[in-house]
Order: C-alpha cells, then sequence, then structure tokens
DNA sequence: CTTTTCTCCTGTATGC
DNA sequence: TGCATACAGGAGAAAA
C-alpha cells in the first residue's frame, strides 16, 4: 500500500521519465479512473491532451503534474497552467512501457508522448486509485486537494499546530495520525510502527496525551518514513513497484505491522493484532498498553 | 461542527 | 474440487 515513502520514489522515477515531455494524448479506460474528475473522462482527456510536464510535486500520498500549453512551448508565454492529480489508491501503478511490450494488466490510462517514446501505463489491480484535472491554487497546491494538509516532509509542515489540534481532539490518536486533513502521507503501516517507536497504543485518545508524547510520536513517523524512503520505499507486496517494475529490492525492517505472534524487538511479547477503524492494528501488549476501554486491554 | 461508519474494488488465502 | 468468506485499506460520502 503506497503511502508517503512509496509514493516519493514513483514521483522521482516519474521524474526521470517523463519530466519536460510534451504528452500527444491519454487514453482512459472506463470511468472509474476518472471518477473524481468533475468533467468525467473525456473532459479529463482534453484537458492533458497536447500539453508538456513541467514539473512532478507530491503531498502526503497525491502527486501530481504540473501541466503548461504543449502549444506555446515557453510556459512563461501565458500558457494556463493546471495540474494532473494522481492517487495510486491502494494498487496503483505507473510503467514506462517501451514500444512491443505487454500492457500491463489492470491498465486504466495511457498517456503517449509526441516525441515517440516509451509511453507512460497506469494500471491499478483494486481501481481505488485514480486521475483528476485541477487548477493550481495557493502555493501551487492543486485546488482540488487544498483540503490535503502537509506532510512530515514539507517546508510548510508545522508539528506545533499539528500537535495543538491533536489534543483538542476527541479521537484516538491512530485516527489523528491517519487523518490527511491534520497531517498527510501516513497510511495504516506507518502509523503502527510510529505508535510503536513511540511506545503508545493507537486506540489512546489523543486528548490524553501530552503534547511532549504527541510530539514524539509525530517525530516517529517522519523518522520511519525517512527511514523508509531512504532505502527506497518499502516493499509490502507485489503490488507495489516503482515505474520500471522492479518490486522487493530494498526492506525496512517492520517492527509492528504485519508482525502478528512474533515478540517484540523490545521486549519479547508477542505483537498483538486488533480490528480497528476497519483495518489491522499491530502492536506490542507490553511496551503500548491499551487503554482501559480497549477491547485489547481485557487479556 | 465533529466524529464515525460505510462504500468502492479484485486477487489471494483460508475454511468447510 | 468448488464455493463461501475474510482480508488488504485510502479517501470521500453519508450518517450519527
Amino acid at each position: 500500500m503506497p503511502e508517503l515513502p512509496e509514493v516519493e520514489v514513483v514521483r522521482r522515477g516519474l521524474e526521470q521519465h517523463v519530466l519536460g515531455r510534451h504528452i500527444r494524448d491519454v487514453d482512459l479506460r472506463g470511468h472509474r479512473v476518472a471518477r473524481r474528475h468533475p468533467g468525467g473522462a473525456s473532459d479529463l482527456a482534453d484537458r492533458v491532451r497536447d500539453t508538456q510536464i513541467q514539473s512532478i510535486q507530491r503531498r502526503g500520498k497525491y502527486l501530481w503534474f504540473v501541466l503548461s500549453d504543449g502549444r506555446s512551448g515557453d510556459p512563461s508565454a501565458g500558457g494556463e497552467m493546471g495540474a494532473l492529480v494522481v492517487h495510486l489508491g491502494m494498487s496503483g501503478q505507473f510503467r514506462v512501457c517501451e514500444h512491443g511490450m505487454p500492457e500491463p494488466r489492470h491498465t486504466h490510462a495511457v498517456l503517449t508522448f509526441d516525441d515517440g517514446g516509451p509511453s507512460l501505463v497506469f494500471a491499478d489491480q483494486r481501481t481505488f486509485g485514480g486521475f483528476a484535472f485541477s487548477e493550481l491554487g495557493a502555493h501551487g497546491i492543486p485546488a482540488l486537494i487544498a483540503h490535503i494538509a502537509p506532510d512530515p516532509f514539507d517546508p510548510a509542515y508545522d508539528q506545533r499546530g499539528v500537535v495543538r489540534r491533536l489534543v483538542t481532539r476527541n479521537s484516538a490518536i491512530k485516527r489523528g495520525l491517519l487523518d490527511q486533513g491534520l497531517v498527510s502521507g501516513i497510511g495504516n503501516i506507518y502509523a503502527d510502527e510510529a505508535l510503536w517507536r513511540a511506545r503508545v497504543h493507537g486506540e489512546r485518545m489523543a486528548s490524553t496525551l501530552s503534547k511532549a508524547v504527541l510530539g514524539r510520536i509525530l517525530d516517529q513517523a517522519r523518522e520511519v518514513m525517512g527511514e523508509a524512503l531512504a532505502q527506497g520505499g518499502t516493499s509490502f507486496d507485489a503490488l507495489y513497484v516503482n515505474v520500471n517494475g522492479e518490486s522487493g529490492y530494498f526492506d525496512l525492517r517492520l517492527r509492528a505491522y504485519g508482525q502478528e505472534g512474533r515478540p517484540c524487538e523490545r521486549c519479547g511479547t508477542p505483537i498483538r493484532r486488533e480490528h480497528f477503524m476497519n483495518r489491522s492494528s499491530f502492536f506490542c501488549p507490553r511496551c503500548q498498553p491499551p487503554p482501559r476501554s480497549s477491547k485489547a486491554a481485557s487479556t
């Protein structure tokens, strides 16, 4: 499941392969890939066709291609700029495809270029990912995702502000970590890793934690994602690959996520799994004592 | 307004 | 072997 580090790896790969290229056309297969675009697939294609990729940006788990009018050549010459906004969802992949290569399964979009070089394919098995076109708003952020908060690596990230909002929140800390409107980029895996590192159970109410502890949890989130990024992302399963289709060449050691039954690296207590927010949460019951209200507290 | 639950989707693994 | 079920879960809509 691509979270911030994995999306950043994809962004860098895209920078290497499609930055500066002129998009000749985009072939959208089916309606789902453009379901977040207000005008639908045909309008999206109209806006992306014949543009040039000026840059590739990311905030949290979203990435976007900044596009300028392909005919003007010079973006400063007045070509209106907009962005092709992409979310990979759970299984979205970008693949650079040379001519003659078999098309990947579950291909939902194909970008072709004026230079006649390799095309860019978006494939997505579970179809939670998608494309949308958006005007650029304040600070160069697409208007469509203006509600997404800065991620921990963004210069605009204000951790003290995040902590201030967390302490007034009547909700479990893990919900806060997963709230992309509060701090972006953290998904289920890195949330569990950050909580394990900070020795806090995810079902603890955020308002019952001190600002120092909340700050520590956020520090750990940034740290674990930074480590994953330094390794080139974390390969959770075969659904995550880079733009060349390579997978599993890096391996951040996960200490909590997916480690049910294995001894905690700190204290040896078997890692537990509980259901929380319609997903799995992994934690050490000794290092991360559950709150009394939690069902996990009973055993 | 705040917070929680539901829904979208398909390949893989597991149980009977 | 075949069929049913659980699971993976991001994000926005809908509900509470």
